[in-house]
DNA sequence: CTTGACCTGTGACTTAGGTCGAAGGTTTAT
DNA sequence: ATAAACCTTCGACCTAAGTCACAGGTCAAG
């Protein structure tokens, strides 16, 4: 059994974090002692790290919960179930991933027609593409100039 | 001169933006009304057009304001001052890249290696990853598995 | 002269995932 | 027996970028 602040530690967490997610039932300790403490058998343990293992695939906690309700009933759910909730997931970061390309790819046009020099702003094509509305900033579309 | 909701209207965007962007530095009205009404200038509107354009390419509001304080006395700033400012958000924008392309990869191991059939999820193996500590589910370091 | 569309300011609420402080109870070691 | 190190609950605060509600003032048309 451990205590909060144990768990916390093994698991290189905080404290709060742990209430947090009990608040947010995702992990409630299996008990408590005499005075009130919370106390985590290993089993909770593991699903802490569950957690932990889905957070670090890009999970959000509200899928967790999702993802932790079929695993604590994993009989009468299908593994269509599962692999559902993943590629859903996998669809937004492929959304995101997109917004920070298109930002990437501005954002390397912009510094590379920049000279980058001590010279007064007054010129910098960085604030000229800011400014002008020709030649949008945010797509390539029909610019057809190279990266260099 | 464009009262709040016209130059909302022309911009797209809601009047509370316009608001929001007024209280936080970004955007004042050039001048006022008699009874209080804000009016913003043509070049009030060539402002915001900037801010949406920054915006556009993933700067965050407080970034936008250190662009907009250069913009408005370039001769006194560098090129490489926005410079910097381009690479650096350039920089973010990578790091956060780099982790989406993490989630992405082990999202799409997990569902691969799936079978999203109909069958109960007792031997889901996306179920099995999130379980096990061994065979980390985050990093392909050496497990050397190929994408199917 | 009233109706409706607009505007004002202020302040609260939203999402996500925590983090912190205060006031107090418990355990453990000395 | 008392101090340090833990634990409890509750509620407030944080970021980011808005959005919404409320109570009231203004303006143009009919």
């Amino acid at each position: 059994m451990y205590k909060i602040g144990e768990l916390a530690k093994a698991c290189d967490i905080n404290n709060d974090t742990l209430r947090f997610y009990e608040k947010n039932a995702l992990l409630c300790p299996s008990t408590r002692s005499e005075s009130g403490y919370r106390l985590y058998t290993e089993k909770d343990k593991e699903t802490l790290q569950f957690i932990l293992r889905a957070k670090g695939v890009g999970f959000t906690l509200a899928e967790i919960r999702e993802l932790l309700s079929i695993e604590v009933n994993k009989a009468d759910s299908a593994c269509a179930d599962v692999k559902t909730l993943v590629d859903s997931k996998l669809n937004d970061v492929e959304t995101k991933l997109a917004e920070l390309i298109r930002f990437q790819t501005s954002l390397k046009r912009l510094s590379n027609a920049c000279c980058g020099g001590a010279e007064s702003a007054e010129h910098c094509t960085i604030l000229e593409a800011l400014e002008s509305d020709t030649n949008d900033v945010r797509h390539e579309h029909k610019l057809n100039d190279k990266e260099s």
